[in-house]
DNA sequence: ATGGTAGGTCTCCTA
């Protein structure tokens, strides 16, 4: 039985609980992966989600801010979660399907507004998070996994609207991009989303910012769905929800898609 | 070059 999983930056789980339950709906994720749930675990209102099958959730929260939620149809257990860059933040968690496949769920820091690490302490911890990302895949390589979430990152040129306009904005920076590579490569994770789509431009968020973020397209490919290779050949039906970033009271961010052809 | 919007919260911090 193939299995689907999404990755959903919602901005407030609370706020937007009918969107998570209008995607649930009409998209029918087996397992669909929250960032920025600003909000507390037992604040999650997972008793919702459990009326529509989502029968397992394995969160990490924290008041106000980041939080990770992992909701799967699929019977899953808790795989632990780590303190990267020792920020004391709720940006990880992980989980186990019965197939053996582990889930990781990733919030990496957005890293503020100026690139460089000198002038901005947010720019330095996003660096660290990933430098750690990367030291700890390369030290254990990473078993059957899917790593998915909102990694603050577009790395390709055609996953943002205007390369040259980008390359000192953060989330775009040649030194982030690099990052990003390394952790990539410690691991050997395949970015199935290119994979599977690999020529045009894709996004997955569009700033609040913008008048009409629809018209003006000025979007980034920051969420992301990543395999290791004796998996990722089974993903196929890649996609991003773009229409999600039209909803009423959006969150900035689309969801991602990518569908495994293995055994659940 | 600037400022634009959104969410949560010990009214400013984070994105």
């Amino acid at each position: 039985m193939p299995f689907t999983i999404a990755t959903w930056n919602i901005n407030s789980v609370r706020l937007r609980e009918e969107l998570v339950r209008k995607l649930m709906k009409k998209e029918r994720p087996d397992i669909l992966c929250l960032q920025e749930c600003k909000s507390p675990v037992d604040k999650i209102p997972f008793a919702k989600f459990k009326r529509l099958g989502y029968t397992h959730m394995i969160a990490r929260g924290q008041k106000g801010y980041n939080g990770v939620a992992i909701l799967s149809k699929l019977p899953m257990e808790d795989a632990g979660d780590r303190d990267w860059a020792g920020l004391g933040h709720a940006r990880h968690v992980a989980g186990r399907l019965e197939n053996g496949v582990t889930i990781h769920n990733f919030y990496v820091p957005a890293g503020g507004d100026v690139p460089d690490r000198e002038k901005n302490e947010k720019f330095g911890q996003k660096l660290d998070f990933l430098t750690e990302m990367r030291d700890a895949y390369h030290s254990e390589k990473p078993g059957k996994s899917i790593l998915v979430g909102d990694l603050n990152i577009a790395p390709r040129e055609d996953d943002v609207w205007s390369h040259k306009q980008l390359l000192k904005v953060v989330s775009h920076t040649p030194i982030e991009v690099e990052h990003l590579a390394e952790v990539q490569e410690a691991g050997g994770w395949v970015d199935t989303t290119r994979n599977d789509i690999p020529e045009g431009l894709l996004y997955s968020w569009w700033s609040y910012r913008a008048k009409d973020w629809n018209a003006a397209d000025k979007g980034r490919r920051l969420d992301h769905i990543w395999a290791t290779p004796d998996i990722a050949s089974s993903a196929h039906s890649s996609k991003i929800l773009r229409a999600a970033r039209g909803w009423e009271q959006p969150s900035d961010h689309a969801p991602v898609f990518a569908t495994f052809d293995l055994q659940a």
